[in-house]
DNA sequence: ACAGCACCTCGTCAGGGCTG
DNA sequence: CAGCCCTGACGAGGTGCTGT
């Protein structure tokens, strides 16, 4: 997604190191071997991760929260159809009652 | 006033699933 | 397969309540 360019893209993965998440480092081929440079990248891109990982959070949250409370209101429905029905039943059992006596 | 507790929110990590 | 998104799990910090 944001990649760049003529970068050359590889990975990271080493959970034991400063980078617990898996960390895409980019070079160009310019900076290869610019340690200062590669190390602000790779800080740049750590941060870049984060924020967008933390409005993911968010978001997540925002949609279980709605989803929770869909829930919620289709449990007051169908309660509320749950009382009728047993209202309905309790009128028709009635009449079918006196019917007979 | 304070400690202890339960509960909530938030950021981060880890890992699975999806896509180009 | 790399890169990305989504989400459960976890820890830290904040808040309100309760017993002492």
């Amino acid at each position: 997604m944001w990649a760049t360019g003529d970068m050359t893209v590889y990975q990271i993965r080493s959970p034991a190191s400063s980078l617990p998440q898996g960390v895409v480092v980019a070079a160009s081929t310019n900076n290869l071997h610019n340690p200062q440079v590669m190390a602000e990248e790779v800080t740049r891109k750590r941060e870049l991760r984060l924020l967008k990982n933390r409005e993911a959070a968010r978001e997540c949250r925002k949609k279980k929260k709605e989803y929770v409370k869909c829930l919620e209101n289709r449990v007051a429905v169908l309660e509320n159809q749950n009382k009728t029905l047993i209202e309905e039943l309790k009128a028709l059992k009635d009449l079918y009652c006196h019917k007979t006596d």
